[in-house]
DNA sequence: AATGAATGAGTTTTCATTCAT
DNA sequence: TATGAATGAAAACTCATTCAT
């Protein structure tokens, strides 16, 4: 039988394979390390038999990466029809923050991309590898914070003046770090609440036309 | 005896161990996964026997967890040195940046901790543990930070108007992504290169008192 | 997969345990200590794979305390068999006297009993614990001779004015007393032959209602 | 260096050795199986270091093996000397049954010695060989029941008729349950303190001359 | 097609024993 | 003489993968 890779849409990807791929995430998002995750684990949530992972899989890195993959997309494609529903560019950014802030498993979702982006295991190849792809490239991070830019930019919210990859950069750097400082409290010194008025000021007097408006200081102190 | 918990300086570090931890390093910037690392893999690597092994340590997780601490606490330590060398702001960030592009085994330093705060593995769990203990204090990355930016306000360089915590933070969120777009440069869709480039201006713009001069536009394009 | 207890019926067992059971008891009968029993020498006997002993046990503990605790069950359930046969109570007490000298496998399962009674190893407590079990009780050697003796009394042939709890006590230590001159010859300074003939008559002497017919001088020198 | 035996008189054997042995008999009091006795326990235990033991002992058998015989020995020679205390039969086994119910650790060497009796290990034969030599000889729980029984019977106490062996195997099988009694009241199913009460009864009956005295439903019931 | 019992190669871990100091 | 760091052979245990049903 032909394989998985994780890059199907969701109406081709059989149900066995939605309740692997459901027992995966959730496995990680209970704190289990992607490599430490057993087959057995997975069926067994799953609802199904062992050998029958393998109809669809060849190996469990297969199964654990097609997982993240298929969750990432998943998670982007999602993030992507929530921003659109917000009508500026600010408000777009606040639901963002919101959002990830939420004690909502949706949040894994960039904290766990990060987390493979910065791996060197077998499998994290294979999520990075199938993330290159042309069937992902739809639900790339990079061109999520693309498109709701282009729209600030056509509504004449966001700057025209700047190039698109150093406004991509802006949002992504700082999203990356609000997440790092939710998910590490402890070691990283800064309170997320904090970090977020950072972020919320930075991004707003870097990317938007009218600069100026309010002074950090004034707005955090 | 008395097992190890990678927070020992230098000079207590018994000469097999320093072995083990240098095996460990070499692997992990060869590209192993931090979880995937064999006991006998290290002890064959520093020439021991892999008992010898148990003797110092109670578990593979923690071979491995104090190997990391103990690099990280080397690297930081170092990099403190070597900034001080640089007499202005700039100059250290320059350096920064280019010691990071460095193909040298220094910039695992940085991807590593990144990718270790994102995980959630009992050996990820034990290395933030390690990292909040007050013998690594002086060595904390934002620590380090904080300095080269409290000098950078003594010798006039850096705003002094702005929270140190912002700046220190605006740092960290720049470096990292760097970070990421050297090491998963097919994936995130901006060039190293340009990513410096954001960093350098990004971090000048906002940090430093004479603002303005050069624009973005100008300096790239 | 639920993992088993040594308390299960004989039809509840799957073969592939029956011969681990079977591998154990053959080891402990060739003179194997129960804790220097090796997980694969049992595999290896029983003709299955190594994992298979972990799919239904979680340690060799357990095994080896469940293959013993079967045994024991399945020992004195055979011996309340055979002494229903006989219909008299002293030919019960000939026939297990005779039983227990017979260089059988049959008779290590009471010393193997002693031993553990006796024992403090985590394996031990383990068989203790099964042999307090509700299930186990049926075979519980107490019940067995009890049993005997309930009926000896029905029959005339026993006393019937002392109380149960102290025959079978009699019985018990009579029959452990001459099982360990067998086992430990040299260093017991009474001849196993001499020690049964002890028995005999100590418990005829003492439980049955004719007294005093032949007397031990007599009967032994 | 010539090794230990376990069979010198208390004055020949270095003081290392004998806090060795000390060692050794409170790991096995406080319930660690004898074969599951690490050496480096012992010796950090004994305050000495770990190569020493080997200047003194071939093997860990042999160190638990002679720690062991030197108990046994050591015991009953003790006991020996508290009996001849005792100015009647009948006081010195009340004042035996007594002592063996003592909470003391005291009442574990007849115990251990049962158990190695049953025993088929290689530490277990060691022990067996030794309580069959000569020098063991004197101490030899046999020889003790023996003597005690020797002068009851020229005190006119115990019954001259009766073949000593009978006598010494009726008080060693009566104490033997006494003691299984008390080590495993859960599983025994009668009370120690009932136990003790057949046993007292037993032997009386059956040793001393004016037999009849009391009767054992009217002493007990 | 789906299953899950069975496997065994591959790991971790232990600890008696040695030997340089 | 006494030590204890170092060893490595030996054992327990894991779990991805297979395959008969």
């Amino acid at each position: 039988m032909a394989k998985m890779t994780g890059l199907e849409e969701l109406q081709e990807i059989p149900p066995k394979v939605l309740q692997m791929y459901d027992a995966v995430i959730r496995l990680i998002e209970e704190g289990e390390d992607a490599s430490g995750i057993r087959v057995s684990t997975i069926t067994d949530r799953a609802g199904i038999g062992k050998g029958t992972a393998y109809d669809y899989f060849d190996t469990k890195e297969d199964i654990v990466a097609c997982a993240v993959v298929f969750h990432i997309r998943k998670m982007f494609s999602l993030l992507e029809q929530e921003l659109q529903k917000q009508d500026s560019f600010e408000k777009q950014l606040l639901w963002l923050l919101e959002e990830m802030g939420r004690e909502s498993s949706r949040k894994y979702c960039f904290t766990r991309m990060v987390h493979i982006l910065t791996d060197n295991s077998e499998f994290s190849m294979q999520v990075r590898q199938r993330m290159m792809s042309a069937s992902f490239e739809k639900y790339h991070p990079m061109r999520v914070f693309g498109n709701i830019l282009k729209r600030g930019v056509d509504r004449g919210e966001v700057r025209s003046d700047l190039p698109m990859e150093y406004m991509v950069y802006t949002i992504f750097s700082a999203l990356l770090t609000y997440m790092l400082s939710i998910s590490t409290e402890d070691c990283f010194k800064i309170s997320p609440d904090k970090v977020r008025q950072f972020v919320h000021y930075q991004i707003m007097q870097e990317l938007c036309e009218k600069r100026g408006q309010g002074s950090l200081t004034g707005a955090i102190y």
